[in-house]
DNA sequence: CGGCAAACCTGCGAGC
DNA sequence: TGCTCGCAGGTTTGCC
């Protein structure tokens, strides 16, 4: 399901909602989802209020007033729904519910359990195995052309695989990446070196991409839920992303899709170059 | 180190 | 209808 926009949807969803509710209980459903749940998870959550939220790259995080912060990441399928009360018979996929002090409950689900929790104090997340390597965020300042134009410079490989490459920014998923490239006018075949002189062109593109999918709430994508349980709709139209052979939006020649990487690459040959 | 394929796990749609 | 196959928006691992 979720690229950035995605996530940074569901994150502003949940701010409004749980910004200051406290947790009374949690129960785990199950063991581990990508990776183990922490052993004192359930514990170091019990009681605990929510401060604040936030999100880095893709990761969600809930600041406790224990100064611990929940890491959340969706993965492919993951989705948190709020509802007035726990449900009375979970989703075999419901893996975490939590119980909130004022009544309502907060579900996890993740099907495929390519999602990750994690509980790491505030003071180690920049340290953390999960967040240490991780690029600049797209949408701020430290994504500047001069320092794309830098990275892109060292890397021999194609753009699109170099672009999803969370060590040089964060937030871009495969749908984004073609779709960037697009605005963009660069080829995805392209070596990323020989795309660095058009480094200014790509950081706006990814910026508009990024910034157009969050204005639409998420409803770009397919299977997006939000915190309602509402599914997304499909407002949004991709330029070229899941469009093979269809007609170019600017010049008709029939979109090309292949694979880069072992993921689903889409570009119109004739725009991007 | 960089690049790539495979792996993790389940669901779904296409095709037979 | 039912089966098999291929594919899915993310990230990690292991192999060149």
């Amino acid at each position: 399901m979720p690229e950035l926009p995605e996530v940074e949807t569901v994150k502003r969803e949940l701010e409004a909602k749980l910004t200051g509710a406290c947790i009374r209980t949690v129960t785990l459903r199950r063991a581990d989802l990508r990776s183990p749940f922490p052993k004192d998870m359930g514990q170091r959550l019990t009681n605990r209020r929510i401060e604040r939220l936030s999100r880095r790259a893709k990761y969600m995080l809930f600041h406790l007033d224990s100064r611990d912060v929940l890491v959340a990441h969706l993965g492919m399928t993951g989705r948190f729904t709020l509802t007035d009360a726990l449900p009375k018979t979970y989703d075999t996929h419901d893996h975490v519910a939590f119980a909130l002090k004022d009544g309502r409950g907060l579900v996890f689900n993740d099907a495929r359990r390519f999602g990750l929790m994690d509980i790491v104090p505030e003071n180690a997340l920049s340290t953390h195995a999960l967040f240490a390597d991780l690029g600049p965020e797209p949408l701020e300042k430290s994504f500047s052309l001069d320092y794309l134009e830098a990275a892109l410079a060292k890397r021999s490989g194609p753009i699109k695989p170099v672009l999803m490459d969370q060590k040089l920014v964060v937030g871009v998923g495969n749908i984004y990446a073609s779709e960037a490239l697009f605005l963009a006018g660069i080829s995805p075949i392209r070596k990323a070196s020989k795309a660095a002189p058009r480094a200014d062109k790509l950081v706006a593109s990814v910026r508009q991409v990024l910034n157009a999918a969050i204005e639409s709430g998420g409803s770009s994508l397919r299977d997006f839920v939000h915190i309602s349980g509402q599914t997304g709709y499909f407002q949004h139209k991709f330029n070229v992303y899941d469009r093979e052979g269809a007609p170019c939006p600017t010049c008709k020649t029939p979109i090309r899709g292949m694979r880069q990487a072992g993921r689903s690459t889409y570009y119109c040959p004739s725009c991007q170059k």
